[in-house]
DNA sequence: GTGTCATGTCTACAAGTGTAGACTAGTCAC
DNA sequence: GTGACTAGTCTACACTTGTAGACATGACAC
């Protein structure tokens, strides 16, 4: 006569996916994405990860070591993707500027979390690691002098733009315009261009 | 032949003050000022922040209410200093750009303190404030053509430059020189000089 | 059917958080 | 000296955090 004789527990867990090693994991990994992209290393704990990916806490830390292994996973993975750069020098400063503009909140970028995460010391470690693989590979892209130096001013802009539109919310960058995209363009290019 | 019965307390609390409300509540605000510009909002205890100004933590709340109406006042005595914003327009690029790269890394800095604690929802509301009151004071300076998204952008360049610098320590803009102040001077003007 | 192992859950712990209330003690007026 | 008020401390609570270990359970080979 105990069927649920505890009903504190509000977690439905979906379970749909039933044993399935590699879906669980790329589940869990799915949503760290969104959570610290949203909240960042410190403010998303490893139970509202698992929730949502319908799995008990312990199981993050049994396909990830910790919670920090898996931060640094998903900080592979969404620095993969194409954050903001194009290999096409030309347009460099356009496709970015485009980029920024036209990006719905929603989405999940290697800046946001960047820079949601930037507080604790060990996501920013990690962090350090991708941006600094992020530069030389712009570096290398923008030919001519002091390109080591543009490059980091190219990511720092990036990053600002990103600060004021998701974290700060500013109205003028998040919901902008041609006038927003024209102006960044123009701040991009002097950096792409400069000999 | 009880004198120090109990040595778990590792808190010296330098004691030179003695029962002096206003210093007391000043070397708390201080405390607290270094304390989140150094590591957020959320990665600095009340505890912490009391213990670096010699006393409890109870009296963090007992002179400002909570942590957080304790850093909302700090923002405000951050930015109530020059934060790299001159007002002779002329040179408001070269200011910046100068400011930027002198700056140590020790120093207390605004955008530094908002970085930090840019992931904490309350307080990104207390900093969303500040930014905007910065920005209108930047807006009204920038006169011209669309000085409100040259004066956000102004800032997300700021924002950045101080992301690289401080969070991610990039070597490339950390101990900068001669070049990157130039090229920030160019960035900066492409702004100021705008029409 | 049955054994076996990976997959997943439960309970628990030790540490840390912000804060509330009761308490002690210094300092100033008289 | 002595009373009174304020500056400061102590203990404690309710909560959350990451993680460890023991336990349950589903799926597949034979």
């Amino acid at each position: 006569m105990t069927p649920q004789p505890n009903p504190p527990d509000p977690d439905p867990a979906p379970s749909a996916r039933t044993r399935n090693a590699a879906a669980t994991r790329e589940a869990i990994l799915q949503s760290a994405l969104v959570a610290f992209t949203q909240h960042g290393y410190n403010g998303v704990g490893v139970r509202e990860i698992a929730r949502a990916a319908g799995v008990t806490a312990m199981l993050v830390n049994r396909y990830f070591g910790s919670k920090e292994q898996l931060f640094a996973e998903v900080v592979d993975v969404v620095f993969s993707g194409s954050t903001l750069i194009t290999d096409d020098l030309p347009s460099l400063g356009r496709f970015a500027a485009r980029g920024l503009v036209a990006s719905e909140p929603r989405s999940v970028d290697g800046f946001v979390l960047m820079l949601r995460s930037i507080a604790d010391p060990r996501a920013t470690e990690i962090l350090r690691r991708a941006i600094d693989e992020r530069q030389r590979q712009l570096e290398a892209m923008l030919s001519g002098a002091h390109a080591h130096e543009r490059a980091a001013l190219f990511l720092a802009l990036l990053l600002g733009i990103r600060a004021m539109q998701h974290m700060l919310a500013s109205p003028t960058l998040a919901g902008a315009g041609e006038v927003v995209t024209d102006h960044l363009e123009a701040l991009f290019d002097v950096l792409v261009e400069r000999r």
